[in-house]
DNA sequence: CGAGATCATTTCGGTTCCGTATCATTTTAT
DNA sequence: ATAAAATGATACGGAACCGAAATGATCTCG
């Protein structure tokens, strides 16, 4: 299966994506937010504070920030290392594994229904 | 040319794209900004306030303002209807479209990079 | 012509997020 | 043991955004 989009297409689906997000999102995540739930559950542990910050490019409160928002919403769970105590691991949660999935979801299916 | 994304592939790469706006947009564009933005420049004309906040289910001021912020940024451009003066018309700007070109460009060259 | 409808903007109080700087805890190294 | 480094969280002032309601301008239609 190979992955060719032309760009108007690629444009389309994103916009899908994004309109979408924007009409039925509950939980109205912001860019940021997103990139640091989907880094979480897509790549593999151990995550922390400080290599999500490096990762993205933005500052450790940012990513402090996401997390207490998210946490709230039970997208994601905190751990303190116990090799390391200073460090903090993100935990993955059913809930939040369970919005990564309807999101994936929806990516297929805009996908699917590209004009050609 | 078929489109047909597997969840793994699909979700590595929105998180791809999200993760690359987060580390190099200048602009730090909200998803609801990003959907206004789109919205503009992939589907025909004409554009009004009210028009987009009906599509994307929010409250006209969301869209005031997301076209405010994005105003500012050289991004968009608004003018009365001539026809109807209670009517705003959103334009497109040069910047704007070489801006969501460059998002094309991103879309596309993730797209191809997926792990299959 | 005038009352009401329509459209975009502005205002309001409140919330969230930002970056910088600072703090508390833990580890590392001398 | 103790000073320095590393890590995440917090404080702070400022900026952006939110939804609801009020405002100003324009149009519609009797």
């Amino acid at each position: 299966m190979q992955i060719e989009l032309k760009p108007f297409q690629a444009l389309t689906l994103w916009k899908e994506i994004a309109v979408s997000e924007v009409r039925d999102d509950a939980h109205d995540l912001t860019m940021r937010q997103l990139a640091v739930l989907l880094t979480v559950y897509l790549e593999p542990p151990p995550h922390t504070i400080r290599g999500m910050a490096a990762k993205l490019k933005v500052t450790k409160p940012v990513i402090t920030r996401a997390l207490d928002t998210m946490g709230g919403y039970g997208l994601v769970d905190r751990h303190r290392d116990e090799k390391d105590k200073r460090n903090v691991l993100v935990k993955r949660t059913v809930k939040g594994a369970l919005y990564v999935e309807k999101l994936g979801d929806l990516v297929i299916a805009k996908a699917r229904g590209l004009p050609l």
